[in-house]
DNA sequence: TCTCTGACTACAA
DNA sequence: ATTGTAGCCAGAG
């Protein structure tokens, strides 16, 4: 797989990122079936030109721990992220020093890989129920 | 070719 | 919860 078809396979499957919700870099390399390749996902990101067509919701793709990362505290992209984020009535808890979490809990979409080996398509994904 | 870095992840202390 | 270490892979210098 070359560097191109990378970016346009995570762009992608970024796209499929159902709005309100948000996903792990390395859950995009999984569904890409490249597991390992979680931080060239976001260097993809990165990459990513602000008028795409059609666009890339790359706002929806955080950590897997749910932290925001976007590049020092000295950059605005972590800003618009979760500015694009509420937009979409995301929760973004932000911290003192401008630490900003998604609760993965209530907004993850992690839905199973599609494996080659596999015939029938599941188009299913954990509806998890939040629980405070 | 080697080394360093990075929008990462997982595990240990 | 926080910090450190290790594994990971591709691109840049």
């Amino acid at each position: 797989m070359d560097s191109g078809e990378f970016h346009a396979a995570v762009y992608e499957k970024v796209r499929e990122i159902p709005p309100g919700r948000v996903t792990s870099y390395g859950h995009i390399a999984k569904l890409i079936g490249m597991p390992r390749h979680s931080r060239h996902v976001g260097q993809a990101l990165k990459f990513l030109s602000p008028q795409t067509n059609p666009p890339v919701p790359w706002q929806r793709v955080i950590g897997a721990s749910g932290a925001v990362s976007s590049r020092g505290p000295g950059t605005d992209g972590a800003q618009r992220q979760r500015d694009a984020l509420e937009a979409e009535g995301v929760e973004v808890t932000t911290g003192r020093t401008g630490e900003m979490r998604v609760d993965l809990a209530q907004y993850g979409w992690f839905p199973a890989p599609a494996p080659a080996a596999a015939r029938g398509d599941e188009e299913d994904e954990e509806e998890e129920d939040q629980a405070e």
